[in-house]
DNA sequence: CATTTCATGTCGCGG
DNA sequence: CCGCGACGTGAAATG
């Protein structure tokens, strides 16, 4: 890992053209060749960047000034940094990362969901977890008490897109005899308001789900075996 | 802007909770004391990071190791980083970045359709560029041979979502008697089959955009001039 | 390897 | 401030 501040001027081109006059940044030269280009401001996305596998080439240009150029090997994407004035430039071995551990994304909501169907409408029974159809497969498939079918929707925020796509889901499976009549229900940790109307107005049923409690449903009856 | 360079430990709590086992990695702190943890690999997104507007409190943990709380001050998402070892510690002083300049493609994709319609079907004229309707402007609005309305939606990629929002606007346009009947057209440089299928079924049709052939064209009709 | 979906998405624009 | 769409989306899982 190398890092660079200089005052710099940045062109890129690839699938667009970008530049950055010249100011002065900070550049991150990763182990594996792929450079960064940040300011003191902005979120975690760099102004510039050239993602790996790419060659970074330092060299001149014709008035002598300092330039690297970084080319994806793969897209031929390049990247040109023209080094007015540095800084600082240092190096350091950081050795191979040991990864980030991350919990609670959607997968596992589902998980829990599929185990604990319950908990979004009474006498709820799983069906099929990921229940195929042309346009993509349904979070979950269920039968209600009245052994109606009932398709759900799980987002870890509840938006308008997800009403969207069980609605597509619903009109496609209401067209199969075999299953229809089909409801929905569109389950998340959190619904927006916006999110609820659009579904309540389709006659879709919305359920909040409490990713900690489910957690502890699972964790009591682990303990049962 | 700062730049560590230390051995730590990093526990986040938001969304999601993740962890971070102890490693050497690089720290970058903004000017407005957003941080990111940088390895030396991945891509341009950090292992992990606090967006602003966000506070950093430095202490030390029970044990007297180094500790850095950074909390968000609008979400109260929180960043736990333990600092076994510091290897660097710097302060650079950058200035306002003037900011990245960009030269898209999505843009000139409309320009070279909005000035060869033909392309998207025999005989299409341009009525009108973003073509205001109340739920937002249509990219393309075209008479075809039999003076019927065309509406137009461009994409780059087109995917499920270009087709819903043209399916909204056609919806709508077709209310008005003026207008209707309003047909569409889903173009873009490449289409997923998923997203044909379902404009197909909704009566709309598909346009592959040669996005260099259409270039090609407009350069050398500008040689005529 | 192509494709689809998820993301602590982020970013920017318009109402 | 919120909704909405684009992004050099990137990255992971899956067939």
């Amino acid at each position: 890992m190398r890092l660079v501040v200089a005052r710099c001027q940045v062109d890129y081109a690839g699938r667009l053209t970008a530049h950055l006059p010249m100011a002065t940044r900070v550049l991150m030269i990763k182990a594996d060749g792929s450079v960064l280009v940040h300011s003191d401001g902005g979120s975690y996305k760099p102004l510039n960047w050239m993602s790996p596998p790419c060659t970074l080439a330092e060299g001149h240009d014709e008035n002598g000034t300092a330039e690297w150029v970084v080319t994806s090997t793969k897209t031929g994407d390049s990247l040109r940094i023209l080094l007015e004035e540095v800084h600082s430039d240092s190096s350091h071995e950081l050795g191979v990362d040991p990864g980030l551990v991350k919990d609670g994304v959607e997968k596992h909501l589902q998980e829990l969901l599929a185990e604990h169907p319950a908990t979004l409408g009474e006498g709820l029974v799983l069906v099929r977890r990921e229940f195929p159809t042309a346009i993509g497969p349904v979070d979950l498939m269920c039968r209600d008490a009245e052994g109606r079918s009932v398709a759900v929707e799980i987002k870890r925020r509840g938006e308008i897109d997800g009403v969207e796509q069980l609605t597509r889901y619903l009109e496609l499976l209401n067209r199969d005899p075999l299953l229809a009549p089909v409801r929905g229900i569109f389950a998340a940790q959190a619904i927006k308001p916006q999110a609820r109307v659009l579904a309540t107005d389709r006659g879709i049923s919305c359920a909040v789900v409490d990713y900690d409690a489910l957690r502890g449903m699972d964790d009591a009856e682990a303990r049962l075996f």
